[in-house]
DNA sequence: CGGATTTGACCGCT
DNA sequence: AGCGGTCAAATCCG
């Protein structure tokens, strides 16, 4: 919340400067910090709105209920352990984004590096192209719900990778979108073919602050593993459906399931550190919110 | 050697 | 027609 006052503060004292310099501006130059200050306001309400689903799902989480919140339209809310480390680790310590550049910078070289790669573009052009003759096998677009999380990227380490949200995915894709600056990756679950998983997933980067993925979740886990490799234990798929699961299922509350055995239990992974939940005070799930897909795409 | 990733092609949908 | 999601061969990597 204070990080919202600082962001709203700082709005504040961008309009002042404007005010105070106004006559001597270029178009230009009004353009600028209109732009600026527009984004700074923009962005503290989004903040806003995460303050506001968070103490409802607080309120949730007291009373032991799941931890979802429904929102407008039926969208569904949850909090996810890992993210909330993730949200630590971005805003445990300074709020603003300087001196980040580096960072950024070297963002930019891994996500453009792609295309260095060298390939054997000789033998793609051949292969793969229209010279099949079987052809392939597409599902319809599935009509099921999404969740979308703002999720925040880690500030140590690797930060091109998309923050581990305690399951196994596997990229099967990644695609340039129209008017985002930043590909979108494409996750399957690594356990799709073990298990009929069906759940997916979708990261980018927002636009306009390439430290925040915008992770959005379609289907929901029937493979119940966590983080690494299955082993005798955890791989047990306990959902009675879960062979029968197609995607022509939308969400369900698989998702919530999983997170509460994890919440409760602890991870089944190895690499999964759950100490960091519920550190002494201000619990760090301030970052996840869901929206309605359709609507308030900010990337644009 | 097998699983994961990369990446151009393919295809459904609007 | 073009965008976005998926496929799958090639490639990478442990």
């Amino acid at each position: 919340m204070e990080e919202v006052m600082s962001i709203i503060f700082h709005g504040l004292k961008l309009v002042d400067e404007l005010k105070s310099s106004l006559p001597e501006k270029s178009p230009e130059a009004l353009s600028t910090s209109l732009d600026e200050i527009t984004k700074t306001f923009a962005d503290a309400k989004e903040r806003l709105k995460i303050v506001l689903v968070i103490r409802n799902s607080e309120t949730a989480m007291n009373q032991l209920k799941p931890v979802i919140v429904a929102c407008s339209d039926q969208m569904l809310m949850q909090i996810e352990p890992g993210l909330m480390q993730d949200y630590w680790l971005r805003y445990g310590g300074s709020t603003s984004s300087q001196g980040t550049e580096a960072m950024t910078q070297r963002q930019l070289m891994a996500v453009e590096g792609d295309g260095g790669r060298n390939l054997t573009a000789t033998e793609r052009s051949g292969g793969s192209g229209s010279g099949s003759s079987t052809p392939r096998q597409r599902r319809r677009k599935n009509e099921g719900e999404e969740q979308t999380v703002l999720v925040a990227a880690l500030r140590s380490g690797n930060t091109d990778l998309p923050p581990d949200d305690n399951h196994t995915w596997r990229k099967y894709g990644q695609k340039e979108i129209l008017g985002s600056r930043y590909p979108r990756a494409y996750y399957r679950c690594t356990h799709q073919k073990l298990y009929n998983c069906p759940a997916k997933k979708q990261v980018q980067r927002l636009n306009d602050d390439p430290f925040t993925f915008r992770v959005t979740y379609r289907g929901s886990h029937t493979c119940h593993i966590y983080s690494t490799a299955p082993t005798a234990s955890a791989a047990v798929p306990t959902a009675p459906t879960a062979t029968t699961v197609t995607t022509s299922h939308p969400v369900d509350y698989g998702t919530f399931f999983d997170m509460a055995d994890a919440m409760m239990f602890g991870s089944g992974g190895t690499g999964a550190n759950m100490d960091f939940m519920f550190p002494s005070n201000d619990p760090p799930h301030h970052h996840h919110y869901y929206r309605r897909p359709e609507e308030g795409d900010g990337d644009k």
